[in-house]
DNA sequence: CCGTATCCCGACAGATACTG
DNA sequence: CAGTATCTGTCGGGATACGG
């Protein structure tokens, strides 16, 4: 997704603690979080043991080596993966998912689940509107 | 979440179904849909009851007329909200949530909590690594 | 009041090339 | 192998103005 962000306009000075809708509600960060792309992918990927950097690269596909490196990094500073580093000869990192990257898994199971059941029912409202729309 | 997803449906057959790390998974379709920044917003402010338009758009601030109506309309189609159409004579629109979107707004509780219980390790991962790249 | 259409900017993803 | 640097196109999304 691309992030709007309100850059220059800073009309979202007031953060009201608390409420959901203002822009700094810890609920409305973590959405940002996941609303990344990769990150979901790779943490889910990760859940199933640790991984080389190239491993995951082949392993979710589409990703770029420029995006892989960042959402690294940024699922590491946020403590939801660790990063280990082998002094071997060709350099060898591997990344495995902590127990917080690993209660954040679970919590993004029943929305998973959920997809998973309702998707044919959101498919299924998607082509009664579409219908509706070409018929009129 | 390895394997086993995509059981369901059967619509998008021709993508490597079963692979959640292929594009046309029904969980990275959902994940796109509440990467949206206002969806998750917008429903659970929905899940308080019906609202008009411009009452969305006072509740749910920093969303944009055009972002507000492209998202309510996709949300439509989705099925996660109705539209009701009253025929005053300054039109009179209101949205609710359909059972379909209860259903979501549960499963998404649960990253909701995750959020408020979690994000204070998220802030101090975050502040140690940082901590660490400064003085590094 | 409830939208739709248009313009425009800048954030972000992708490709490519290079380094330790 | 594991990244970083840069350049570029795309597109989300805000502001604005107009139609029903």
């Amino acid at each position: 997704m691309q992030e709007g962000t309100q850059t220059s306009s800073g009309h979202l000075a007031e953060t009201r603690a608390g409420d959901v809708y203002a822009a700094a509600c810890p609920t409305r960060q973590l959405l940002d979080r996941i609303a990344d792309k990769w990150t979901v992918l790779l943490l889910t990927t990760l859940d199933g043991g640790p991984m080389r950097f190239n491993a995951l690269k082949r392993h979710v596909e589409g990703v770029s080596q420029k995006m892989l490196s960042q959402t690294l990094k940024q699922m590491e500073r946020d403590g939801l993966v660790s990063r280990a580093v082998e002094a071997t000869v060709p350099v060898t990192v591997s990344y495995a998912i902590t127990p917080l990257g690993e209660t954040l898994v679970e919590a993004l199971q029943s929305i998973i689940d959920w997809a998973e059941i309702r998707m044919p029912a959101v498919d299924a409202a998607r082509d009664a509107y579409d219908a509706r729309d070409t018929a009129a």
